[in-house]
This record gives C-alpha cells, structure tokens and sequence, in this order.
DNA sequence: CTAAAAGTTTGAGTGCACTCCAAGTCAAGC
DNA sequence: GCTTGACTTGGAGTGCACTCAAACTTTTAG
C-alpha cells in the first residue's frame, strides 16, 4: 500500500506548500524523499505520516531547530528512543504551560468583551446615567 | 496613585525589554507616555494597566498589526466600543481553535511518549519477545 | 511532436517581532 | 566638576520560518 504521491498531492493533504516540503527536506526535518525516474518527489505512506507528526510538533509551537535535533535522533534508529522521549516530555511540559497562559489569556479576553458589552447597553439602550449624547435642551 | 515607574522599572514589571517598550510605543501600541522634565518616560498606572492588557493580546498570538488596529480604537474612545469588542471576539474564536488545536497536538505528543516508554521498556527490561540485542550462542 | 504544466535546484528575498548600535543627553554619587 | 550609569533618538541588524526567482528538466495532454 505504498503511497507513491507527488509533492503537490503531498502538499494538497498536508497543508504545507510544495516549497515548505522542499525546504524541510533540505533543512533535514524530511529524510531525503524517494524518487521517480525522472528525479520527481515520491511521497510513502511512512514519509506523510512523518510530516504529519512533524505538523504535530509545529502546531505545538516546537522551532525549526528542535524539529532538526528530533529529526536528527530519529535518523540514529532505536537507539536514541530515550533521548526523543525526553524531548518530547520537556517539549509537552512547555506546551501545556503554554496553554494554561493562553487559557488564562482567553479568559480576560472574555471578561473585558463583558465589559464592552455592558458598556454597549448603557451607552446605546438607555443613555440615562452615563448620558452623555448631548440630547439636552 | 499615580506610579511614575521608569522605562526600566516597567521591564522588570512586565517582562518586556526596555527596547520593546520604546518599539511598541514608536509602533502605536502605547500612546505617547508621559515625560520627566530631563525628557524621560515616566509610565502611569493606566499605563501599566493597558501594557498588561497588551500581553494578553501578545500570549494569544495576536499580530502587532491587529494589536495597532486595536490601540488606534482605543484612541478613538468610547465610539469605537462596539468594533473592539467585534475584533476581540473574532480573536477569542481564532484563540479557542488554537487552544483546541494544541490540545489534540498534545494529545499526540503525550501518545507518542507513551509509545516510547513501553518500547523502552521492551529494549532494555526483558529483550525476550523482541530479542534483537544479539546475545545468543 | 509540441505546448503547457509540473517538477527540479541553488540562492536570494520577505515579513514579522524584536534587538541592537551610535551618538548624544540626563541624573546621581563622590 | 567629574565620572558612571541610565536614558534618549533614528536607523540598522538579527533570527526565524518560510516564500519566491531563475533557469532548467520532465511529464502529460492534445
């Protein structure tokens, strides 16, 4: 069930664009990727679920350099499992600290869209107390 | 109440460089801050108020650009009430969807781990079932 | 067979968010 | 007064993660 795809099917699943795929292969983040006679990128099942790990640690904010250190581990085989898991535990210590902040964040966010909005109504709805429209004499 | 804090007394408030303090305001980010008689800043509470506010924007990811929209509405004063709120609600949704998106990453990630400890595990415990450590005849 | 579309490479360019530099001014301690 | 350190400005520089350009080759449709 080998995939055989061409980089603009690759890109056209993954999201990534045809130049983003060239640029982690030659940044080393993709292994060099199989070719076709003709020279032309051929994408395997075991390469898209690759880059989709990769999207993973993207998504989690993880930087082009780490991603090349993790890569780098992963091409040295079984062996330096611990050292990924490490990586990856410190990594997804990050991530959760990052996401409590954001949650923190959002959550003020909110409070202050409250805070517009009842501003909204005792400006619009009844401008009694706070009348300041200038509908006087 | 009035804090009259120094630009550097602020960095250390906030967290932000004394250098990203005169970019955010050289950006429009902060109004013009109040002046010592010598020419130096001298930041207000509201000041403060409005930079942690600024942080907020910062920690869920919004552009500098968005963040100058927004401070130029807020310049524009209660007016523009019902269009910060507008953006700010359209953040908060961008801001959730991200939030969602690096839960399932970490999701992944902490499968992932996961995966490398039993497979840890199965290396250096008991090499029986995949026995490929080549300690045989 | 030909034309257009899609692929290849190396290297340069872009946009963002800072970050620093140089040259000068101001404030505080001795 | 003098030195040291903090502060000022405009503009230049940095690092990151792409993104594109140019010149070329290969594949595909008619």
């Amino acid at each position: 069930m080998e995939s055989h795809l061409s980089i603009t099917e690759v890109a056209a699943h993954t999201g990534l664009s045809a130049h983003t795929l060239r640029y982690y292969e030659r940044a080393g983040l993709i292994a060099p990727v199989a070719r076709a006679p003709g020279g032309q990128r051929r994408y395997a099942a075991a390469d898209l679920e690759w880059i989709g790990f990769l999207l993973r640690l993207r998504e989690t904010r993880m930087s082009i350099g780490q991603m090349q250190v993790f890569a780098r581990l992963r091409g040295e085989g079984a062996a330096s499992t611990a050292e990924r898991r490490q990586m990856l535990e410190t990594h997804l210590q990050e991530v959760e600290a990052s996401i409590k902040a954001m949650q923190d964040a959002a959550r003020a966010l909110q409070a202050k869209i409250e805070h517009y909005r009842t501003l909204e109504a005792s400006l619009q709805d009844t401008p009694k107390k706070t009348g300041r429209t200038k509908p006087c004499p």
